[in-house]
DNA sequence: GCCCACTAATTTCATTTGAAACTGTTGCGC
DNA sequence: GCGCAACAGTTTCAAATGAAATTAGTGGGC
């Protein structure tokens, strides 16, 4: 419904405050710079690409790997699939990485004795032992970072990262997320 | 300034209460789901996830399209290289971005008359009318989002990450962010 | 015990990605 | 003008990605 390519004139609207008539009229104007999808996403990446060159040239591994290593570094033994829940990402990149880690000896894989589909990963001493150096880096990094912000805008990020991302999770989830039916709701 | 120095090595407590000692002693944990590039990852994915679906089926637009058609929307005419800046997009993205916006008749390229290296681009009103139909979409997605906030908290997060960006910046330009040298070796 | 739907993890395959190489163009130095 | 470094944009190639198919294992119904 409501196909896309109706190229149609615009009405005759002489609004006469707009240099142009880019689209339709009363589209209100989308500055990329301003739009919160786009600066997080500019800003995860900046900071992401940042956290990631403390630990691949340094210890050679990737950032899934690095995931990994993050999530078992408390000494706990995890499946695939739990590591994949807990790190966000699609159990395909996680097999995958487990592959590379098995490969380089940084995880120990042991078949689950009750259930034998369910592989039980731990990071090897090796593992840990970049794990323990990556760390303070990681940790350093989000603190200067963070330096930016008075401690009080600090605690403040941390809340509204936490609404956000309730609240991106349940527009996610929604399966039209009524935007579509009437953006004016 | 004073930042929150929460990666200082804690002092010699034989605590006692680890169960393990996973890596070096005197690690101080980190817990991916507290980890703030982390959380930045993963939120700004699960938004521009569902920002996507908003136009990805609807008008068989890509990311990279999309961006350049916000960047575009506006009526001006630019360059691939400025599109790249102002997407933040690499040059090779948005290169192939085009040929496809190209063949479906999205943009309009023309040699620049002063110099020909540099093209200049322009969207079609085919273009223009999905700009005009999305841009609705994605605002009030925008809208739902901060719908979690309050007004002062929407202002907090717009100041917040205008801060975080700069910040993000300095240190991704930063040869050696300093963290190499120091950071507990 | 034997099906069969379900789950865990891996593999396949087509697509996307990015670094580096390449093509074409400009403008400086001479 | 000619040579050449710098620049805009494209192409190449190898690696990363994700959806869907596949393999392996489990447990319920009968």
């Amino acid at each position: 419904m409501a196909g896309p390519d109706r190229n149609h004139v615009p009405p005759p609207m002489p609004s006469a405050r707009r240099k142009r008539l880019p689209a339709k009229p009363g589209t209100p104007p989308l500055h990329l710079t301003r739009f919160l999808p786009y600066r997080m996403s500019v800003l995860a990446n900046t900071v992401s690409h940042t956290v990631a060159k403390l630990y691949e040239k340094r210890f050679g591994i990737t950032i899934p790997e690095w995931r990994i290593i993050a999530v078992l570094g408390g000494g706990e033994t995890l499946s695939a699939g739990e590591i994949a829940q807990r790190t966000a990402m699609d159990k395909v990149q996680v097999s995958r990485a487990i592959s590379r880690m098995l490969a380089s000896h940084l995880i120990l894989r042991e078949s689950g004795d009750t259930d034998r589909r369910k592989a039980l990963l731990t990071l090897t001493p090796k593992a840990l032992a970049i794990y323990g150096d990556i760390v303070p880096l990681a940790l350093a990094y989000e603190a200067e970072l963070t330096g930016a912000l008075s401690e009080a805008e600090t605690a403040q990020l941390d809340l509204l990262l936490t609404k956000l991302q309730l609240q991106a999770d349940q527009l996610a989830a929604a399966p039209e997320p009524r935007l579509a039916g009437q953006a004016g709701g």
